[in-house]
DNA sequence: ATTGACATTGACGTAACGTAAAGGTATATA
DNA sequence: TATATACCTTTACGTTACGTCAATGTCAAT
């Protein structure tokens, strides 16, 4: 069994790299070469070509390096179960791609003058951080404000977080929209569907909060109708939809107003 | 009809974007606003939605903002026109993902005993690049080998070409290599496989070059097999593949050994 | 010995913003 | 009118992930 050795020009063509990059990661510890030579040489092994992939996989997913060299450097590090998660984010970058292409094929038909579109429905697929990203500035604000102690320890878990789970996150927050949107159209805040849309609004709160509690659940759905900028943001698309998420919620959790 | 208008939150908002981007893309010309009311105040329009959108459309694709200003600022820039390349453009972004799914899904394969994979196999979708980048470093010192008048033109080309042709020149690189390996099982250079595997290497040298000969087709093919970089390149995956596309070339172009 | 390809380190620069400070503006409320 | 809050501005510094270049050492072929 002959061994297999590169040095950076061999491997980084082969990985379609360039050798800056490949320094680079070496400087930063996300890639260390095998050994260096006698000529100071860097010469990669089998096992760094391994490396080097999932490197890559995570880097075409978005990830930044500094959480990539977290990852692969923990010794707990499930090559297999990585995979299957590349996997899945991949498909998600899929169906993202499809959203805006459903976007494109709409525009078109737009300015061909088949159909209208509103000026928010222009930006549809490049939104899908708008949802957390609210969460995270409003959150504490949220917290400090129904004086829940649970919910007070969100920061650290937040921290805790890495880019796999974020993503989770994101897909969560489309959910809860999507299904919201269905759901008020049936017009029945105890149905299926809308407590379907509160249930996944559960889910993506619990990311955020150690513990979940009924009443900090339907505090954070009250204050979608109390705060102008929730509601503003639910109803952009649907009027009524922050009203009927708090109906939703409320009748899920059993609680309503209480909080009045 | 009521006049809509946007300032920087309400437009970043809807866009999925930062208010600083906004700024920033107002700084860089790539997105001024309509007006500037008395306060100082961005006041955006439905012009600036509708451009707004074409620069996330190209963004997307990875297009420098630059180049987009370049773009879009263009008096003939026609918007259905761009609309449709961003939808080809994005197809092949899917496309781009499923090779590396099938990469995924193959290395899994790997981990878990059921097949192998060579050390090139593993950066499967990562290397589209590649080969543009070869022609790009090379071609130059092609021309000036071989004293082809027409090819010295090249840089003049190249300067004017768009994200959108570069694309379509990495596809057209992919469809070389693509066709080569599967003539090369066929072992006849003179095979429609192979015949089909020059034109595409005709194609994508025509990108590069304002005008073709077969001369300089034959003088390209033949410093495959003379020049280790391009030789050591083509052979990686394939032994022989470097020898059998000068062949598949010279016949293509029906000059041989003229230029030994 | 020479030449060309490949390696090293060190260093500067860049694209596309994120973050923060200082200060002005708009709006609702007491 | 005063105050508080949200929003706006400009200025300026910082960050990430490299690209590019210079100076110099190493390897292999002639």
């Amino acid at each position: 069994m002959k061994l297999i050795e590169y040095t950076v020009q061999k491997l980084a063509m082969m990985a379609g790299i360039s050798t800056r990059t490949l320094r680079y990661y070496d400087e930063i510890g996300i890639l260390k070469p095998a050994r260096i030579n006698s000529s100071g040489y860097r010469i990669y092994g089998v096992n760094e070509v391994d490396r080097l992939q999932q490197i890559l996989f995570y880097r075409e997913l978005g990830v930044s390096l500094e959480s990539i060299r977290d990852i692969v450097a923990d010794p707990y590090f499930e090559e297999v179960k990585a995979l299957k998660e590349h996997r899945e984010k991949l498909l998600e970058k899929k169906q993202h791609l499809d959203r805006i292409l459903a976007n494109v094929d709409k525009t078109i038909a737009v300015k061909e003058g088949r159909t209208t579109m509103s000026d928010e429905e222009k930006f549809a697929g490049f939104k899908q951080k708008l949802i957390d990203d609210n969460e995270k500035k409003y959150g504490k604000e949220v917290r400090e404000k129904y004086g829940n102690e649970a919910i007070e320890k969100s920061n650290s878990k937040l921290k805790k977080m890495n880019q796999t789970q974020y993503d989770e996150i994101t897909k969560l927050g489309e959910m809860v929209l999507e299904t919201l949107q269905a759901a008020v159209l049936t017009g029945d805040p105890a149905g299926e569907l809308a407590q379907k849309a509160a249930d996944l609004h559960r889910q993506w709160l619990s990311f955020y909060w150690d513990s979940y509690t009924k009443e900090a659940h339907a505090g954070v759905a009250q204050m979608y109708i109390d705060d102008d900028r929730f509601k503003a943001y639910y109803d952009k698309n649907q009027p009524g939809a922050a009203e009927f998420l708090r109906d939703a919620v409320f009748i899920y959790t059993g609680i309503s107003n209480i909080l009045r």
